[in-house]
RNA sequence: GUGAGCAUAGUGUAAUAGUUCGCACGUCACCCUGUGAAGGUGAAGGAACUGGUGCAAAUCCAGUUGUUUACCCCA
């Protein structure tokens, strides 16, 4: 049995990986223009970053961390998310020293966790996550959901909703817990067995369950917004004004809740409604955390950031239909016949590609027809004729190959005559 | 981690417990020995792995692996 590709993972052909990268171009020109600079961090960490700054009652910490001893026997583990390598970072370099803050960061990243595959997740993924640290001004919780929002707009997503949600401080989210756990409580009896379970170990899922939506307690549930302090309720009014400002279209979702300990005050999620897409709507997921940097012995700092999958990004386009422009030029294919051609071939072919044209060739001692066939294939926009006849004169015969015309011209040349074309 | 479906040439598919597993696209050759997108003829190439039941297994059963999908959770 021949060795196969680790479950859960794929590999990016040629065909798809010129998608990765206009997607990955647009990413980069997004954070241009809003003044997000690269941040590249290693694969692996300790992994007490993860333990300490994800949280270590989350499913991430809990059994879907890469985990591995080196040879040294240091316990290392495989980035499973973006957002404490860039914190650890930030700490370990002195970042809070810099002039300028917040810290505007982005990164595109592969991301592992060991879970089981399905629609739209795997063990090995990519994102493409924004952070900005140092700064409590909620007009840069706005500026980062924007920036997830016209990222998407401009790959040509439509059918978004983004939902929008705060947490308020740890505080408020420990007595929504128990006010929930007590709302439901007496009458749990009548909820379905995802919910009962769902009780204990996360009372605010039971709100979007499916089977249960129609019950009278779900309407009367208390809602986290009525459990926010004074300036949590006007940090998030903040928030939502400018980006009213910036005609950004928000959904107030008070089930939302993000799945990392670390999430404080505003958090968000780009999600993808369309049928036929799976049940994996969420696109890109984010908010704010101010204990993280603390946690990870820095002073304390806030920030907000957001990550979001590529793989998925790529599902949802497909599913829309969007086509990524994908360019590969082959401005000349080299056609010989017979082998004094074909040697000859091997410098023309060089001195085009050294003047900056892509050019290709043969290599199978195909026919003249059959590599026609290929350059036809390859969408070659010319095709350079070389043959017995054309070597005695010190001339190339050259097709335009989407009109067909074809015309000899002095070998030397060759270069200028595509060069103007 | 739980449940369900699926696994046939490079790709997409068909069939059925019983000779040599059919078709399409692709590949290659020839028709056409210096010209691509059309056509004709021909060729190469296939049952995920392991075990079981049967005279006989691609087909039935079990396990393994992979894959799709619904949960859980997340990107």
């Amino acid at each position: 049995m021949a060795i196969q590709i680790p479950r859960g993972t794929q590999d990016i052909l040629p065909g798809q990986s010129e998608k990765w990268q206009y997607i990955e171009g647009v990413a980069r020109e997004m954070c241009r223009l809003f003044q997000y600079e690269e941040i590249r961090t290693p694969m692996f960490e300790s992994t007490e970053l993860f333990v300490r700054g994800v949280g270590d009652s989350t499913d991430i910490v809990q059994k879907e961390m890469y985990t591995f001893a080196d040879k040294s026997d240091r316990s290392l583990t495989l980035r499973p998310e973006g957002t404490a390598p860039v914190a650890r970072s930030y700490v370990e370099n002195k970042m809070f020293g810099l002039v300028n803050q917040p810290v505007k960061l982005f990164y595109l990243a592969p991301i592992f966790r060991y879970e089981r595959p399905g629609a739209g997740r795997y063990r090995q993924h990519h994102q493409f996550g924004v952070e900005a640290l140092g700064s409590d001004d909620p007009a840069i919780d706005a500026e980062i959901i924007s920036l997830a929002v016209g990222f998407f707009e401009k790959l040509g997503l439509k059918n978004l909703r983004v939902a929008i949600n705060s947490l308020g401080d740890k505080e408020s989210r420990v007595m929504h817990r128990t006010a929930l756990i007590n709302h439901f409580k007496p009458r749990i009896d009548e909820f379905c067995s995802d919910c009962k379970r769902r009780l204990e170990q996360n009372p605010l899922r039971i709100l979007d369950c499916k089977v249960d939506h129609g019950h009278e307690l779900m309407t009367t549930a208390p809602s986290i917004i009525d459990f926010l302090n004074e300036y949590s309720t006007n940090y998030f009014a903040q928030v939502q004004q400018y980006l009213q400002d910036m005609d950004v279209t928000t959904v107030l979702d008070p089930t939302l809740v993000r799945g990392l300990d670390y999430y404080n005050h505003t958090v968000f999620e780009v999600m993808f409604d369309s049928k036929g897409f799976g049940a994996n709507a969420t696109l890109s997921g984010g908010g704010r955390y101010t204990g993280l940097i603390e946690q990870l012995d820095g002073p304390a700092t806030s920030g907000i950031g957001f990550g979001l999958g590529i793989e998925r990004l790529l599902l949802a386009l497909e599913a829309e239909g969007i086509e990524l422009p994908t360019q590969k030029v082959v401005d000349c294919y080299f056609v010989s016949f017979g082998e004094a051609a074909e040697q000859r071939t091997v410098s023309l072919l060089h001195a085009l590609r050294v003047a900056g044209l892509s050019a290709e060739r043969d290599y199978q001692g195909r026919k003249p027809k059959a590599q026609l066939k290929s350059a036809d294939r390859l969408e070659a926009r010319y095709v350079a004729m070389l043959g017995d006849d054309e070597l005695a004169e010190g001339k190339i015969t050259v097709k335009n190959m989407k009109t067909s015309k074809q015309e000899k011209i002095e070998m030397t040349a060759l270069v200028q005559f595509l060069q103007n074309k």
